[in-house]
DNA sequence: TTTATAGATAAACATAAACTTATCTATAAA
DNA sequence: TTTATAGATAAGTTTATGTTTATCTATAAA
């Protein structure tokens, strides 16, 4: 069976003005242009659709058959057709944004923003430490990602789009809570409070104390930066978070940043995504978005 | 947008292997022919419905959106092509047959073979007089009538099934129950209970009376047979029947004809259809039965 | 009976669709 | 770096589609 849609439009015509003259004026084709369309589509089915007595034709029962299936399957054509016109726009379908822990304290924020102005997108949000983050980039599940610096081996698009300092956390009662350029190795003999492996922050820290030549004490190692902030606010130890993360606990003088020497590490807050995804009009859209408000914070 | 079934046929192999070229193995085609359709629908809705990140492909948004549609479409299309498959044979469909009330006597017995040797086959039926059957033949409502004679101006195909004899009823104690060879004239001071003007039944008796050149007594007009056959039971005058309508009552000896000379009428009951008619499968194979069974009885 | 209308059919042709072959590019794996 | 694989691209061919024109048949209406 072949049937086209073609035959089903033109089919259509027919059965519903009952006549391959009106049908084809209506479609702009000759009348023997209709009849030879039929005729294939009867070809197909088998059966006339047809019947004709004196001047004028009927639907057969299979044309009255075919006619509801033709009907159902042109509407089916043109709601795909709807619905991939909202898909060209920016203000439907579905958004997949995966972002790093860290960036939650300030990203949230910014989905509100663009959830409010974006009514009728679907954001799908998914926040998780950075290497679980790089699993799914590359399980293609996210349109986009916010993140720290990307890799340079996963071939991403990635742009900055605010900066991230790294700052030292203490207790509020800190015995140095109030000391200048404290040198790295005055604080040797204190533990640090860490990450899980896998999180971004944890790995700018080592890397940060590698740089120094500085072997840290390991005190507890948690998931999750809610977790750092609370040990270091029972003083259980120090720990390297983005500034974004303890805003409020600075303001609510909850917990200090200590002035060490080499800090804050100025790191930088990215939106990427993979080379080779193709990005809806809404991804695109809450993209530049996204690099708008970043610039718009740094001013 | 010109999207085509097979547009649609390749978009779905190639979304469910994710791949072209497993595509282009399993609709027996070359890569780049399946390349160029996959092309030709996205230049249709205008959106990239396959995104490539090195050598795998993954589907868009759209292309997901499109994929439920492009198998929703596929579907309604295999269900046309399983309904119009059912339509070839005898033994689906809908079968419209229209009986003139006389004939309903014998035709109700017929219809239950046929329905129970064609358990799927809804059929309609629709006793009526012989006008209104003639009407409906018009308007190509019935697929079959079975009837009196067809009037020969109708072009109508019909064929002869059963013969129909018409005989004089009265009642059991009607004082010529038991003469021969009654000349009709005897009867002229005695009341004709008639059907309704419209019924074929009517028009045969009219035109005896008048070949016999009787004017006729007419008593009471009445609609349908079973009227008719009350009627004459009770006393309120004669009448003209197909003996089919009245075999029960004959034999239970409510009601007896009357042996009178010219009777009975010869006639005969046929099966026709208009002609063009494009008769379904199940309409032909009901139009043989009848043919069959009125063989059958005539032995 | 004549006339007008609806659809079927056939021939000839233009256009577009659907393929194939051959070649090229990019990526992943050896 | 080389090799194999996946897909894109270009050119050319076959097949299908849509078209016109002309003619034919059947029916309904004048």
């Amino acid at each position: 069976m072949h049937i086209t849609v073609r035959q089903l439009q033109v089919f259509e015509a027919v059965a519903r003005r009952l006549s391959y003259t009106r049908a084809a004026e209506e479609l702009h084709l000759t009348q023997p242009a209709v009849s030879m369309q039929i005729k294939q589509l009867e070809g197909s089915v088998g059966l006339p659709l047809f019947e004709q007595m004196g001047k004028k034709i009927y639907l057969t029962q299979a044309g009255t058959a075919m006619l509801s299936h033709s009907r159902n399957i042109m509407q089916n054509l043109a709601a795909a057709a709807e619905e991939m016109n909202d898909l060209r726009g920016a203000d439907s379908g579905r958004l997949r944004i995966s972002i790093a822990s860290t960036v939650n304290y300030f990203a949230t924020q910014l989905l509100a923003v663009f959830a409010r102005e974006h009514p009728s997108v679907e954001i799908i949000l998914d926040v998780t430490n950075r290497e679980s983050l790089l699993n799914r980039l590359e399980a293609n599940v996210p349109d986009l990602v916010l993140m720290g610096k990307p890799p340079a081996d996963m071939d991403l698009v990635s742009e900055p789009f605010m900066d991230n300092p790294l700052v030292m956390i203490a207790a509020t009662d800190h015995p140095l809570a109030s000391r200048k350029k404290i040198p790295i190795h005055d604080l040797a003999n204190t533990g640090f409070l860490v990450r899980e492996s896998g999180s971004g922050t944890r790995a700018a820290m080592e890397r940060f104390f590698v740089e120094q030549d500085f072997s840290y004490k390991k005190g507890m190692e948690l998931m999750g930066n809610e977790a750092v902030k609370q040990g270091v606010e029972a003083g259980l130890g120090l720990a390297l978070v983005s500034v974004h993360t303890v805003e409020q606990e600075l303001v609510l003088n909850r917990l200090v940043t200590l002035d060490v020497e080499g800090l804050p590490i100025m790191r930088r807050w990215y939106v990427a995504h993979r080379r080779g995804k193709r990005l809806s009009a809404t991804a695109q859209a809450f993209r530049e978005f996204v690099l708008a408000a970043g610039m718009k914070a740094s001013n």
